[in-house]
Order: C-alpha cells, then sequence, then structure tokens
DNA sequence: CTTCAAAAGTGGCCAGACCACTTTTGGATT
DNA sequence: AATCCAAAAGTGGTCTGGCCACTTTTGAAG
C-alpha cells in the first residue's frame, strides 16, 4: 500500500536509517559516526547515496565532517535563533511554562498540518508506529512528537520545538504510560484519518495525563 | 588570512555557485532548473558533487526534484521576483517559507489563547487599535501582530517570533491596504468578542492578501 | 493530420578509481 | 626499553563512467 512512497528516494530513507542508527548505538553529540563506506555496506547502498545524505544533513548542521578523521555528530547549537533561545532558556526569565507552552504550540500545529494534508497522512513512518505500539507495551513520548514534527515538513519548526525539547528534559523523554499509550494510538489514529479535532484533543488529553507523571 | 574560510568543500561552493545562477538568470519559483549533467559540464565539476549540493537543497525543501523531467526552483507562495535569492540564508540554512510560516503559528496560538482567554480580551490596548483603526487610513502590520503576541502573554513565543519578523523584514513592517484594514477590523473585533473562527478566518484571509503585496 | 513507437533528455543509483589528510602501526635507531 | 619516524591503513573529497527508470520529444508510418 505504502509502495509509491517507499519506491523513492533512497538518500533520504538514509537520512532516516542514520537516525535510527544514531538512536541505536546511542552516539552522543561529538562523538564519532561509522564511515561512509561502513555505512554503504551496512545499509546496502552505493556510497554516493550515503553521501548525499550526510551531506544534506552537513548543510543541515546536524553532523561535522573532519577530512581524513571521519565523521561527527555535531554539538548542538550552530544556528542563531536556537542561540538565542537558549540564552532565553538559561537566563530563566519566565518559567518552565512557557518553554511547555512554546513547545506544544509546535507539536499542535504539525498536527493540524498532518491532518489536513492529504500526502502526509499515508506516510509509512505510521505504520511503524502503530506496529511498534502493538508489539511493545510503552512507546518514548519524545520519539512520537518528533517524528509528526519532522513529518509536518517545517524544519524550522524542527530546531526550535527539538532546543525546547532538550531544555524540557527527561519529562519529556521517558516511556508512555499505559493509558498514555492508548491516548498516544488514538492521536495518531485520528491524525490519519484526517481528523484534525480528534487528534488535538487526544493530544490535549495526553498533555494533561503528563501532568500527574 | 582567510585559510580557515577557504572553500574546501566543492559542495558548499556549488551551492553558492546555483545560488548566483538563480539570480543571474532570473530563474523564478516552480521554474526548471538547467540538468545535472549541464550543470556539472558549466561549474566544471563532477556530477557526483552536483548532486550533493542538490540533494542538500532537496532536503532543505528549495528545490523540486520530478524524475524524468528536471529539477524546479521550490514553488513557494507566489512571491513578487524580487527576493528569490533571500529564499536562501545560506548561513542560516533555512528557507523562507519555513520562516514565514512558523512565525505564522506564533500568531495563530496567540489569536486561539486571546479568543479563548476571557480576561485577555477586554483589554484597553484592543480599545487603542480600534480608535487608531478609526482615525488613521492605514496601520502597521507589524505593530498589529506584535501586540497580539504580547498581549498572549507567553514570553518566550514573543522572543521567538521578534526573531522571525525581523528576518521576514519590510514586507511585514508596512502599512496595510485599504483592505486589510478591514480585514484587521474584523479579526479583533472577533478576538475581543471571543470568536476564535472567526479571527483565525480573518487572520488567514488577511495572510493571504498578503501574498499579491 | 493523427498515432505511437523509438530516441533523447533527465534524475536515481552504483562501482571503482585516485587524491589529500589523519591516525595507527611496526621496525629502526638511540 | 624508549623514542622516533616512515610506511600502511583508514577516511573524507572528488571524478568518471556506466546502467536503470521515467518523461518528453521526435519522426516515421498510417
Amino acid at each position: 500500500m505504502d509502495k509509491k512512497t517507499e519506491q523513492k528516494k533512497v538518500f533520504l530513507d538514509i537520512v532516516q536509517q542514520l537516525r535510527q542508527l544514531i538512536k541505536i548505538e546511542k552516539i552522543q553529540a561529538g562523538e564519532k559516526l561509522p564511515s561512509e563506506r561502513v555505512l554503504s555496506e551496512r545499509l546496502g547502498v552505493g556510497r554516493s547515496s550515503v553521501r548525499e545524505a550526510l551531506r544534506s544533513l552537513e548543510l543541515l548542521g546536524l553532523i561535522e565532517t573532519r577530512h581524513g578523521e571521519g565523521m561527527f555528530l555535531a554539538s548542538t547549537q550552530k544556528h542563531q535563533l536556537v542561540e538565542i533561545l537558549s540564552m532565553f532558556i538559561l537566563e530563566g526569565e519566565k518559567s518552565k511554562k512557557d518553554v511547555e507552552l512554546t513547545r506544544q504550540i509546535h507539536e499542535k500545529e504539525a498536527i493540524r498540518v498532518i491532518s489536513c494534508t492529504e500526502t502526509l497522512r499515508p506516510l509509512p513512518v505510521w505504520g511503524s508506529f502503530f506496529v511498534k505500539l502493538e508489539i511493545e507495551s510503552t512507546i518514548n513520548c519524545r520519539d512520537v512528537l518528533r517524528e509528526i514534527i519532522i513529518t509536518s515538513g517545517n524544519r524550522l519548526s524542527l530546531k526550535v520545538w527539538f532546543q525546547l525539547a532538550v531544555y524540557t528534559g527527561d519529562r519529556l523523554n521517558r516511556n508512555s504510560t499505559e493509558e498514555e499509550k492508548l491516548i498516544i494510538q488514538t492521536m495518531l489514529k485520528s491524525m490519519q484519518l484526517g481528523y484534525e479535532k480528534e487528534a488535538l484533543k487526544a493530544y490535549e488529553q495526553w498533555m494533561n495525563a503528563e501532568q500527574g507523571i
């Protein structure tokens, strides 16, 4: 069913797989990534395709390359806007509440965009989520939200969100409760069906349930 | 002296040259770009390097590729040709469209918050706006939006918005047209009365009208 | 003039080669 | 044994050429 979205763009697929790999191997900022040749072999694709993906990530500032040494996961904060945000956060000018609310602004908008965009809803990434939700008894909250923002397609929004998510820390980067899992399932299902209101309602429910954690 | 700034990466250099090419040849949004092979020859580099640059721009959403057809400048909103090149912030690595969309995310949320919050709606600031709209034949677009964001009460959101607004520049910091003025009046009125949907509808209308400016 | 298959043009992807640079290695020197 | 240094290995940077899949154009047959 997802044939048409799968047949395209190997280099985009590689970008996804790289993110998986970084997660699985727990590669931290500043640490070394596998070499191009190794990635090429491990992923079963040509080196040039790997390079296309890596160069894209480099232009996004997500990785650094050092000639003769290798590639490294970029230390965060290269973006002007991001720096400003960080300054604001460190100043503690207001409360965590504003950070949280602002983060949620981006999350809600992403949900709206996806729910209202025909071409975004049937993406294979959702399928993998549903499978995971079936198999696993829990799921990482931040991962779900990040995937949603990424899929919405606004890369600047993603950058802003990511910084805010980092600040939110372990209150976001944690496994869901059983109750939350059900809500998340409802939300994703609604998004996929294009039910914007239901999706947002589930999202609100999720965020409220989170308060008790 | 500029040892460290010297262009080692060909693919980054190509990104720059593409920007020049688009400017010189006056290629507009939606129009076709030279083929990879032509670019390769014209820029005197290998096709694989050209592809690394192009794929990076694609991931950034600046160009679209259609298999068998060619590559096209991403058709964002129908801007005037004036500063298509400013769609690129090569150091900032973000596209104009994303900046605008992200800015609007914050604006819309502020409108929602105000419309749904009893204590925010009757604020005196709105009164002064209505007076001004009565007397003056026009009003500064940025001022209106800034006031809305400020009133919504999320200071972090305001900071983010302000940075984005600076970047948007004179397309935002300008006086409204007669048509816009009426829309703005409708929007403010709706907000004050708590009519969220109507307010957002007017906002959308405003932003769409802005495209023609 | 219409039809439609072949050709041309284009992006997608891969394999191999060479270069420049850095790190590692292992033998020679002290 | 410790040190030093040149060779080897590892890695990113780039180019060439090839093959495939897809779209548009072309030109000959009807």
